[in-house]
DNA sequence: GATAAAATGTGATTGATGTAACATTAACTG
DNA sequence: CAGTTAATGTTACATCAATCACATTTTATC
């Protein structure tokens, strides 16, 4: 599995659970193919790949495809996430309601200013950075949400990881690396988001229109 | 030029500033590879495709490599953007501090809302949707990010591709895709962030961590 | 029932990209 | 001044993913 694979995967099951709302039962590659944004052929392959199997001629049973797909994102599973430095980013993604379709929850905050995590108008509760490990232990959370300043960036994941969160979600400008680990054992799982970076590339193909490929 | 690649010349680009505001004048490639995060080999081949040297056993002259990167980037032309709609995320957005850096200004925040665009308090001038056009025109702007609900949001980025916005950064949930366009003619540059997207990727790499590689 | 059409499923090919090995050049050292 | 070291620069290779073409199977139609 690639990861260009995994975000396909995760359009087709929003695809099909669109589908599915709508009343249909089942589905063709081509259907699929325009929702995500790909060519059919990608999308036997990928269901090729994962002994996902249709009816020829038929198509695909959209229930069965969601049960498939369902089983392989991890849906069931409690997806519980926090968010670190409530900033004013920190803060839209607390009152974000767009997870909620994914199963993803935004359980608690994070802050280290006494004014910000005493302040009781969050949509969650907010503690001091002091007591995550009690905290994230409390309501079963793995994975986090960066939001603070770039300064303290880095410092922050290092807490995180030793307390035990596995994932992180990076909005600081610093890219963060999950630092090497003993053979066996997994290395944190990190993605960083760079607006900036984001910002800079497109006015970079906007600049070059020929340069860049894919 | 790939993409992969105009992000590690971002990355070269930032560690390059840094070392410079350090006071050092020379760089090897195994110090980009550090800050860049990626072998020794790939730094000299990607210079080696943008026809940049160094003096053998001397490395590069940060100095050098600043100018030619920078003129690469597109650094000097006016980088203005806009931000549509002015909820929490593009609020925060607004006040966010980290793109001066890279040269990057938000000039001004569009909303429907009367309520919001007349509201004073906001860091940037906010008008509404409807003066796109008048107002992106006195500005030079191009790039717009767009912070709107998911309902909205195919109809947000229309108005502004025919109000003449060449570049997009999406932050809403529906995947946006450049609309087909003349032969010779450029495709607006649509850049897609997905935050329950990215989340779901961290759960499912965590639950099956040797699935994915890269 | 025969034929055509419409879909899946897969093997082969292509193309691109990162990796590594090696050749090359310059500087340092005794 | 010779030898070694430390860096660049390039060539060749291996890997991986996307694309295409085509075989296969099922359904529809006359």
């Amino acid at each position: 599995m690639n990861s260009d694979m995994l975000i396909r995967i995760t359009r087709y099951y929003r695809a099909l659970n669109r589908l599915r709302a709508i009343g249909l039962e089942k589905v063709f590659a081509h259907n699929l193919s325009d929702a995500a944004g790909v060519s059919a052929a990608v999308v036997r392959k990928d269901f090729s790949i994962l002994a996902i199997h249709g009816q020829k001629r038929g198509g695909y049973e959209i229930t069965e495809l969601i049960d498939k797909l369902s089983a392989l994102l991890g849906k069931g599973e409690p997806q519980n996430v926090i968010v670190v430095g409530c900033g004013r980013i920190g803060k839209a993604l607390m009152h974000y309601s767009g997870f909620e379709p994914d199963g993803i929850r935004v359980v608690a905050g994070f802050d280290t200013d006494p004014i910000v995590y005493s302040d009781a108008s969050h949509p969650v509760p907010v503690y001091p950075l002091s007591r995550i490990e009690e905290v994230i232990e409390a309501l079963d959370v793995r994975v986090a949400i960066i939001t603070v300043p770039e300064a303290s960036a880095a410092d922050t994941a290092e807490k995180l990881m030793e307390a035990g969160i596995r994932g992180i979600l990076n909005f600081s400008p610093i890219t963060l690396k999950p630092r090497p680990v003993a053979e066996g054992e997994n290395p944190c799982v990190i993605h960083n988001i760079n607006i900036a970076l984001e910002l800079e590339q497109i006015f970079y193909q906007l600049q070059f229109p020929d340069a860049i490929k894919g």
